[in-house]
DNA sequence: ATTATATACTTAACCGATTAAGCTAATTTG
DNA sequence: CAAATTAGCTTAATCGGTTAAGTATATAAT
């Protein structure tokens, strides 16, 4: 069997409050001779023992554990955020519980409760669409939360995402400035703001540079399947409207499957492009695309801290159930990069 | 402050036990009345009570937790993988804790140590190197581990793996039927057997053909900071050696980079490319590439089910130190794409 | 010599579940 | 009618840590 505390406090004839304090590293503090502690010590390394996290945890009320929720796992964007997300838990003494709620309500909820349930110390999720019910509940019991990329503008929770109007806006601008007249704009099925933000800022840029604002030029793109999808929404497009001169993504998924679409259709045309958020290749298959570059370390970094601030108010404040925890929102900015 | 069974308990003047039963859905089975475990039921779904797994965990020694510690979480094949496993996991009733080694060596140590002491109940591991200091320790304590795309040769681990060298072999077959005699292969730093095995596929295919094999053609990149070693590599290759007539890239990445790279180089010549593992914008790209494509889904699902084999094995036995598992050993067959 | 202060520990409660064993009252059996 | 069974619980130990409060011995201060 595996070493226990008791069975080391046994074996040197201590008691098992001893052998605790000298292994968290209490031994001078609490006055433990330095004979002992070295007895223990070494006794415990002869033995490797490793301490029992969940009985640590179940007493001191702490997991040092983040539970991540992402739409997708795989999806790239969200891998790389993950991947930040990861690296500072990790450098905080965090682990990450990590699942996919694949955009489904149900699914998303269900985990929220798996993850309560484990008694991760906070949870970071990027939301799928508008189910909120398991979110208010956390919230109403000051569960620390943070979400990511999309936000519920009308409930009071920590959020990080980015500048999504004044980024669509501004590479919009230089489409325009580019001369574009025509800009298709393809957006996936709307999450939350998101996308509403990106819309917006495309279609403000348009208005205030006196273009005209053409739904026949607007295509949504179903998330879920949208290998296949895009395809119509194009050739829906091109159907209606000719002489297009350039091309809004707002994500990066959008714009490959779009070049894709193009490669199999033959299209050659030299249009415009800009995107929110880059993928490496569009370097070989639009070298002159104009993003706005997602600042994903930013993005990671932040959720955590911002989520760890909640979970210290939350240790600090466990009896004074008066005070409420001020949310703090990040909206950070994309970096552009014009290249067209 | 959260409900506790006890809570419940002294509300409606039970004991934790009856509670317990009931909230576990053994009521019927312990002989609880119909009555009173409708009133169990009721109130703590009003309070919304939600166990404390932790607390669960502790007593029965099982966490419902796999462990999945990989190379690097945003790395495409990774996280498609990691996206298999969690899916096959949640199937199963489990949850994922995961973190990425970045293939250093102490911090793979590092990880297991710490996934040890939260107890989760078993391991999936993309291992790095050759470190084997901690997995031969899990071993020896016949704790649960599968490993993932590497293995190694010399420990008794179960693994899922897929089969290098044959796929190299018959990519490589269609490359030379193809009528290339001048292939360059590019690896990655060798990972542990992976890359060994994939040029051995490689080289028994070109002796096979009676193509000669020419060290000058080979280049090997390293894996961190892949992205400008890559550069050297290929003009080192194309310095030493004329009339280069196909590619054979042991992963994706390579692909990708040597694609970059032609494009940048203004490099028009019509190689024949084959590749282990496929990316979506190979399409674009290479569309006459020919693939190894990588049972991902299938990789995910045997390592899942395979460490639950052992899971299941170790809880069957935990008194029984004898009786020693049996580790099963899946290589999968990818699926080959001759596009050219 | 007496009290105060350190030193170096130990005792026992607790975190929140699970579970083997035991108990009581009602019902059935012989 | 006594004995055995059953229904419907309860008691208490346990998992493996943490921690407030207590104790015994040695040393220092008055």
């Amino acid at each position: 069997m595996r070493p226990s505390l008791k069975d080391i406090a046994k074996e040197l004839n201590l008691s098992k409050t001893t052998v605790s304090w000298v292994l968290s590293g209490q031994a001078r503090q609490k006055g433990i001779s330095e004979a002992t502690a070295n007895k223990v010590i070494e006794y415990a390394v002869r033995l490797n023992y490793q301490p029992n996290l969940l009985a640590r945890s179940l007493n001191t009320g702490e997991t040092k554990t983040i539970g991540l929720i992402l739409p997708s796992i795989s999806d790239s964007f969200y891998s790389e955020v993950a991947r930040e997300i990861e690296a500072a838990a990790r450098e905080l003494g965090y682990s990450l519980m990590i699942s996919s709620s694949e955009s489904d309500i149900n699914r998303e909820d269900d985990i929220l409760r798996l993850f309560e349930s484990k008694r991760v110390d906070g949870i970071i999720i990027a939301p799928t669409k508008r189910s909120k019910v398991e979110i208010q509940r956390l919230l109403d019991e000051a569960y620390p939360l943070v979400t990511i990329d999309r936000y519920f503008p009308e409930l009071d929770v920590s959020y990080v995402i980015i500048n999504n109007r004044d980024s669509s806006y501004m590479l919009t601008k230089h489409l325009v400035n580019r001369g574009c007249r025509k800009i298709v704009i393809l957006t996936t099925n709307p999450h939350l703001t998101t996308m509403d933000q990106r819309r917006e800022g495309f279609e403000d840029a348009l208005r205030e540079s006196g273009v005209a604002i053409d739904s026949n030029l607007y295509g949504e793109v179903d998330f879920v399947g949208y290998e296949k999808n895009i395809y119509n929404v194009l050739d829906d497009i091109f159907k209606k409207v000719q002489d297009i001169d350039g091309f809004f993504f707002t994500t990066h998924i959008l714009a490959l499957e779009a070049f894709q679409y193009f490669n199999e259709k033959g299209i050659k045309a030299e249009f415009e492009f800009a995107c929110i958020h880059e993928a490496p290749v569009f370097k070989i298959l639009a070298p002159r695309i104009n993003v706005a570059r997602m600042p994903i370390e930013e993005i990671g970094k932040n959720a955590v801290s911002s989520l760890i601030d909640q979970i210290d108010f939350a240790k600090q404040n466990s009896k004074n159930r008066r005070k409420k925890y001020i949310t703090k929102r990040f909206i950070l900015s994309c970096s552009l990069e014009f290249r067209s």
